[in-house]
DNA sequence: ACGTCCGGGACATCCCGTTACT
DNA sequence: AGTAACGGGATGTCCCGGACGT
């Protein structure tokens, strides 16, 4: 059971079990016992991976949080053909997702609202998170400007930063909710939105016949 | 001292004590000491007033909350002539305002992505405050449509529900990057996203050529 | 049983207990919850009379070893007719009295020794617990001074010094030996040098003759 | 790395570790994660060399303080042509010598404050190291008397005793006082002290009309 | 001879809410 | 309406020592 190849191990079931706590609960109120005890661990285990609960959060923001981002929203719209289409189609899906308690909402946007005006270290952490989420759809907009599915005076930065604060506000209302209906109008949205930033010649006539 | 009266003032110090340590740490992380320490009382005349924390914590929502999304939000688009600027000009204003750690981010987001998971009656007020919002921007719509400065088809408790949940995500990314630049993003992009909802003869054509 | 009147007693079991412990196992080592098993009260009522286990401390040396001090070693030779006697004869009380494990040692000792180098708020109060002290040695030798019982020119300030520290040592040896002896080597060895503090003519003959 | 002979030199950097935080913060509190980081090695090589934290407190005292005592009090009034001014020069030396937090107090009169009511292996090992000292002090009382400087009828294990005692509350004392001035007074008194224990014709003219 | 991982348990602190009292 | 004393319990942290591997 002491083996040293069960350090990964342990580490990561810890980090799991974080992760789960803290967006269950919160970060601070967010129990250690209740912690090592999902992980099947002892605390003893905790305090030699981690040098405090601080410690142990920061961990879950920039390896658990950072891999989420990249899993949900960053690498569907990489490689993809269209990237704006697969943007839309990532809110689609989220929006029909399972509606668990877990599915919805947004880790990160949970932890910055909790954690951000409490403890710099987070906020810079998940700051530098919201700026890999934007640098992300920054490249999928030029990209699209590449397609000719963007005007090319469109400040991608500003437009990346509406795009994703828009998306964190719709999960959160979603958590709200307890459905994905406001995922479906940010889908809507986004669409319209999208609409606006393309050349004169391609906006399609077919959209504003459409009940939207 | 015990002026007939003060019961009241008591109530409204709690009040505001108890939505200022909410706001600053969290509901659940929020001290009841700390928070009658503020209100120069003592616990005693808490529990006279809130029966336990948990209800000066609905107070607050349905009381402090309330009002304060209807001067900020509500209000300013309630009589404007025209409600969709008079919508974007809110934005811009709390764009530019004092970045001071309070005056920036949601409160009713703060407490949604904390408690909504944890307390039914908590997740019900804020779900009842951010329909109260919704609402409004759907008056506003409407107005719009009226004005024919939005198209008849368009679905308006969608798109209503769209821009909450921007205004939110931005408030959210202003607090976290300790400054108002999201929400200027977040006006530009409603602006863009309101012109994609214009009747096709109104689409402003220097729109198209302005850097945004 | 929570009646304000309750409230001295509450705080003065609490110091008892805490003296107690201090004591028997040291300021550091001392628990919380022995003490307040030991006061018959519970956690919340120690948090509530005393800020933390420091605070604790403090109020015990400030009050329960002063007014030890007083009581054993300074009350003895305020009035005395003669002082220097009155000072041997408590040595000497001492070092006959029980040796129950409590009743030897200097408890102003074994904090000064666990606590000087830790903690400047022991060590100030403690620091002014042997002025005290040396104040009250230091009248005793000014009074044998008016009664031409120590030479004028003897520094009664340094002297007392002297006399505090072989007490305070001879206490402490006393606690390790688990006996009075050393006591009443101290008790020898202070009236050998009072005696050279005495004037020429004072010096009894008989002193040198008898075995010490 | 593992060279052989590293063991004793990984011994010795325990002691010494050892010996420096239980002389700042006590035996009790001393924290063995502490004392291996100091020494530079892991809690592994401490229970391969002590079976407890207690038998390493024991070797502690027994070589540690055992050697500094030798070297501090013992030798230098070994050999010494006038053992009693080689005692007095020792107390002097010690009231000058630079006053840091390390160089004062005495690491046996501090262990035995906190443990000899604790535990009773230390204060069988403390008891002897006391025991050790007064069989120096005895041996230089004889030498003395030898010299025909102290009285024959002196009960040189009493005064032995009395010695050692005002040596070790001196030394607490300046601990507490942060400076050597009470070893002054150590110094000054025991001069006098020794002094009533001369022979009649011995005792110096001039030290009674001089300013102590 | 010594490093790593971790178990079991104690520690000081804080917290919410109640009771007796004014 | 408001206060002070206090109960019962949970919290994060740390700590000693042992099991295991090399």
């Amino acid at each position: 059971m002491k083996t040293p190849g069960n350090s990964d191990r342990t580490r990561e079931r810890l980090l799991g079990a974080g992760f789960h706590e803290i967006n269950r609960r919160g970060f601070q109120p967010a129990s250690i016992d209740t912690i090592v005890g999902e992980a099947g661990v002892t605390k003893g285990a905790l305090y030699h991976h981690f040098a405090s609960k601080q410690a142990l959060g920061y961990a879950v923001v920039d390896e658990v949080l950072q891999a989420g981002l990249y899993q949900r929203w960053l690498r569907p719209i990489e490689r993809a053909a269209d990237p704006l289409d697969a943007l839309i189609g990532s809110v689609r899906k989220a929006s029909q997702g399972k509606v668990g308690p877990i599915d919805i909402g947004c880790p990160i946007n949970n932890l910055a609202q909790e954690m951000s005006a409490v403890d710099e270290g987070f906020r810079q952490r998940i700051c530098a998170l919201y700026q890999r989420w934007e640098a992300g759809v920054i490249r999928a907009l030029e990209r699209g400007q590449m397609q000719a599915r963007v005007r090319r005076d469109v400040d991608v930065a500003e437009a990346a930063t509406f795009i994703v604060a828009s998306l964190a506000g719709a999960l959160g209302l979603a958590k709200t909710r307890k459905n994905g209906a406001p995922l479906g109008a940010c889908a809507a949205g986004l669409t319209h939105y999208l609409e606006a930033l393309r050349p004169e010649g391609r906006r399609p006539a077919s959209a504003s016949s459409r009940k939207v």
